[in-house]
DNA sequence: CGGCGGTGTTGACGTTGTCAACCTCCGTGG
DNA sequence: CCACGGAGGTTGACAACGTCAACACCGCCG
């Protein structure tokens, strides 16, 4: 483990303002978070983190034990807010049974809005860190999100929505392909003009595809699979 | 004055003996592309990559704008790798009808082994690099694996082996998938144990998968579709 | 009171990317 | 034949970076 792994300065709250008590740590890791969204990942420097948490280049040594410590921390809080936005929108064993797929692609959408939103944070996510740094805490929260797809898939699969499979193996290839979709997006070759996920974005109609592709077909003749795009490929929905 | 005193006695490669031609640029992006499979990213610096190559500290400015120049160099041969593998696995025309899934597997598991292989250039290619390098002709290569395997997609419908649907909605989906799988693979989220893309391993499950929700149904009962995992699940996982 | 650990600061070192200036060929035009 | 110019190679130099070491403050516990 690492050395500047603690949690928070313990007790001793803070001496009079609860505000902007000894939240340095958390000031750098929003620094950090700023700077790596306009201006790559190239432009997080320490100095400039430091400067711009109102410290100096070498306090962040006092909170983290390296420059990859510190972007481990962001990776971690992104990682966080996308799992949350994806999992306040997963259907539950409460969701009515007709709203399940919408209820998937809306999971699905933000997914793919979150990397689409913040490629900086995302290619942290999802990128070198996770080789390089060791990262446990990283791969944990990945997991949880991961868990929770599966979760969510198999209590679809118990209400007769989602089609039957391990829905282990479903999950990864979904999120297989958001990530997919996100890379491919973020790196523009995916459609330069229109890659708005909002209703009727190419992104959209390739999310309705991947969930059309994991529920139980309901109307006979055609069911969709994956890639099976039968309504818009391009155009207007 | 010492090390760099060594300079090719330049009598080695006379201008008459065809092999050794000017090939200072390819051998820094072969120095270069070494640094990175052995090393990381980190350890990709010009000044090594010109000591690896022969040559002093500054000679790759004689032949790249710049670092980021060089490493898309070294994406754009590493991408015509995958290409070639990949384009040269997947089914043609020409393609007995019965093998086009099996040559489907084989192109997927090409993709996948390449990532698998290589996760340094892997994450070069698709990596950062695509979104802060402009890189027109890198997205040029990844378009032309693309539409390869478009092509080969619509070979496999008018063949009736390959479903009906957009052909470039499942080429995508189909490479976003791969992508996700390379990534997830690469971070070590997926089986850390036996990820061995050959006959049996999780990924090569994986890719049935894929493959079967992309092949038309040929036996009654269930055709398996995205993530129907039918054959091996992760059970030892 | 003393000391101690957490937090912050500056100084310094080695490394990096990159430019400027110089050299050294080699082919070409006079 | 020689001047010459450009392509390719070299070292020197510089600012910026990551990081360590040493020092300063401040609240706590003995």
């Amino acid at each position: 483990m690492s050395a500047a792994q603690q949690r928070r300065p313990a007790g001793a709250a803070d001496p009079a303002v609860a505000g902007a008590a000894g939240d340095t740590r958390e000031r750098l890791i929003g620094a950090a978070s700023e700077l790596l969204a306009d201006g790559g990942p190239d432009a997080v420097t320490m100095r400039r983190v430091g400067e711009l948490a109102g410290v100096s280049r070498a306090a962040p040594y006092r909170h983290f034990d390296d420059k990859h410590d510190l972007l481990r921390a962001v990776a971690l809080r992104s990682l966080g807010e996308v799992r949350a936005a994806v999992v306040s929108a997963l259907p539950t064993a409460q969701t009515p049974v007709e709203e399940v797929p919408a209820a998937l692609r809306r999971a699905f959408s933000a997914y793919l809005q979150s990397g689409v939103d913040h490629p900086e944070h995302y290619r942290l996510m999802f990128g070198e860190h996770l080789s390089h740094v060791d990262g446990a805490d990283v791969h944990e929260a990945a997991e949880e999100l991961l868990q929770a797809s599966v979760d969510s898939l198999g209590e679809g699969q118990r209400a007769g929505v989602v089609r039957s499979g391990d829905p282990r193996a479903m999950a990864i290839l979904s999120l297989s392909a958001l990530h997919g979709l996100v890379t491919l997006a973020g790196s523009g070759h995916l459609a330069r003009k229109g890659l708005q996920t909002e209703e009727g974005g190419e992104l959209a109609a390739l999310v309705a595809d991947l969930v059309a592709g994991l529920v139980r077909r309901e109307e006979p003749g055609g069911p969709p699979h994956l890639g099976a795009c039968g309504g818009s490929p391009a155009k207007g929905a």
